[in-house]
DNA sequence: CCCAATTCGTACCAATCCGGTACGCAATAG
DNA sequence: CTATTGCGTACCGGATTGGTACGAATTGGG
């Protein structure tokens, strides 16, 4: 299974290499042209930035977008939200009262943990760290989940 | 964003109520009918379980379904990854090959430590602790994620 | 030895969701 | 005033997914 969106993946492309140059106003096209994504679905996606804040919007003839805050301020959580919406493992973390099996589940009130260290694993990430090449290797987190690749 | 796939939800359902009565067997229609899912989808998710080596069957005539392994030793990403596949952030991760911007993405390489500490987060639950309705909250697995921030 | 119950495997259908596109409006610089 | 660029909405085709159906294989009981 695929966690990440296509389109939230992108977004995290996006905002990344906007965070290579802080300073410059990109607009749409260039972006697009840099990251060897389709402009329209570019153009999508900063849009959806803007709307939550990530980065800001400038209109008019030379405008474009830029970030909103230090790259350091700014988590892969908060990227993937302004895209895909609110992060939760199950129908039940994001949409509570449409379950109607609440009453019986007996799994619902462990999925919350879950959430939560999933959540803190992708907001430990900023897009300064992305933007580092080689810096970012976490000797705690690295190993213990190898078992995993089968 | 909703993580895990509706599937997987019911397996991880199917799969602790299994866990709640290890020593009995329980065909496809028993559980189906505890766990109020549709019939054909509990099978279908039972068959997979019994797939991946999750739960055993036995076939033929009072036949059914019992977990193939003690409750505290199935982890939720195993289960999850027998429904789903395995589990990766992106494309990336999961068919790395098929990406034609790997030579140029700075990402990439990032993702694979924010997988594992994901994949940590699922592998850290046992079918155990679901069942067990209170003691669960794990400081050590909710915690790790945060050394993440290198 | 035959029949009934039950899982297994495969194939199939329908619907929702998602990636991507198009078009008109609003705003700003020159 | 005009050209450029972002904003918003609406739309479409396709892939994925949730769910169903049916026949084959297997086992226990009469």
């Amino acid at each position: 299974m695929i966690i990440l969106s296509k389109l939230a993946d992108y977004g995290v492309i996006v905002a990344t290499h906007l965070a290579l140059a802080p300073d410059r106003q990109e607009n749409a096209a260039t972006v697009a042209a840099a990251t060897r994504l389709p402009l329209a679905t570019v153009a999508k996606l900063l849009k959806a930035l803007a709307h939550a804040g990530v980065v800001s919007a400038t209109r008019g003839a030379a405008g474009g977008y830029r970030l909103a805050r230090p790259a350091a301020a700014i988590s892969i959580a908060e990227v993937v939200a302004a895209i895909d919406g609110d992060i939760g493992l199950t129908q039940c973390s994001v949409h509570v009262d449409e379950c109607a099996h609440t009453t019986y589940c007996p799994t619902r009130p462990h999925w919350a943990a879950i959430n939560r260290a999933v959540g803190q694993a992708l907001q430990a990430v900023t897009l300064d760290d992305m933007i580092s090449p080689y810096a970012f290797l976490p000797p705690a987190a690295v190993q213990p989940a190898a078992e995993l690749s089968r």
